[in-house]
DNA sequence: TCACAAAAGTAGATCTAGTCTAAAGTTGGA
DNA sequence: TCCAACTTTAGACTAGATCTACTTTTGTGA
């Protein structure tokens, strides 16, 4: 639990509640990509009070001041992502999981070519295995 | 509508029923990327008889026999391509339509040295505007 | 300290895409 | 013609997400 979890809500011109500070030390530190449910599943272990509907609105409240990302990744999967520099993605088809893969791990070559279209922003996203497996479950970086 | 759409049907191990062959004439044929409702609604103009749960159904049976793929790129909006040879996409941000981009547009390096991970798959999601804008609601190549 | 308006939070209703179920219709070979 | 397998169907059901109408909390300024 970081002491400058609502200083920095503040810095983003959001309100700091108890609420949204609690949401807020899970799903911005946390690298799972977790859907509103998961977010809710894990803030109510230790605030049970918190309702299904201000996780969803503290959830679009993060992205809309630009905390978060909005990933739609994977069938019925809507999923946040902390983790809002430019970056790609592998999914795991076996397990679900959501691996971020750094910018400069990948060169996309002639994206300023392409003709007809601007291009705002891209990433690429990757299907397949993680290999190993060691370090499954670790527990997440609260 | 081709005279072959039933036979390209049976070629893939599916019984060439007039549901499927209506169904197959529009979606096999378009790069609109259609959600399963478009495909409904698009197919019930000629075939009011067609129910819901066939569109569905057959659908899913496209893509269970490879006809067509899967695709969950935007909010909300589960899509199906009947493109299934490698390409990229570019989503344009402010009407939703989705473009294919041929897979020699763009070209990612250092795919194979990602360390840890099995790719089985990637491609290039792009997203931006579409210049120009010519050409818009061309009719589609049924 | 108190009044009170704005902001935050809430339960439950509603919406929507997609799946499932159980029954009816269709087909084609024996 | 018979019948089993296949296809299609309406509508029930599910789950994620949003909306609505209401209550609670917060903070300011008289
Ligand atoms: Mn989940
Ligand atoms: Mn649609
Ligand atoms: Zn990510
Ligand atoms: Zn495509």
């Amino acid at each position: 639990m970081r002491p400058d979890e609502a200083a920095r809500l503040e810095e983003h011109g959001i309100k700091a509640s108890a609420h949204r500070v609690a949401i807020a030390s899970y799903v911005l530190h946390t690298d799972e990509h977790p859907s509103a449910d998961d977010v809710w599943a894990r803030v109510k272990q230790a605030f049970p009070m918190v309702s299904r509907a201000t996780i969803y609105n503290t959830l679009n409240l993060f992205v809309e001041k630009g905390l978060l990302r909005h990933l739609v990744l994977t069938e019925g999967r809507l999923v946040f992502d902390s983790n809002v520099e430019k970056h790609h993605h592998f999914i795991d088809e076996g397990t679900g999981q959501i691996y971020d893969l750094p910018w400069d791990t990948l060169k996309v070559s002639r994206v300023k070519q392409i003709k007809g279209f601007d291009v705002r922003d891209y990433q690429v996203l990757l299907r397949g295995r993680k290999r190993g497996r060691k370090r499954e479950k670790k527990s997440d970086s609260r």
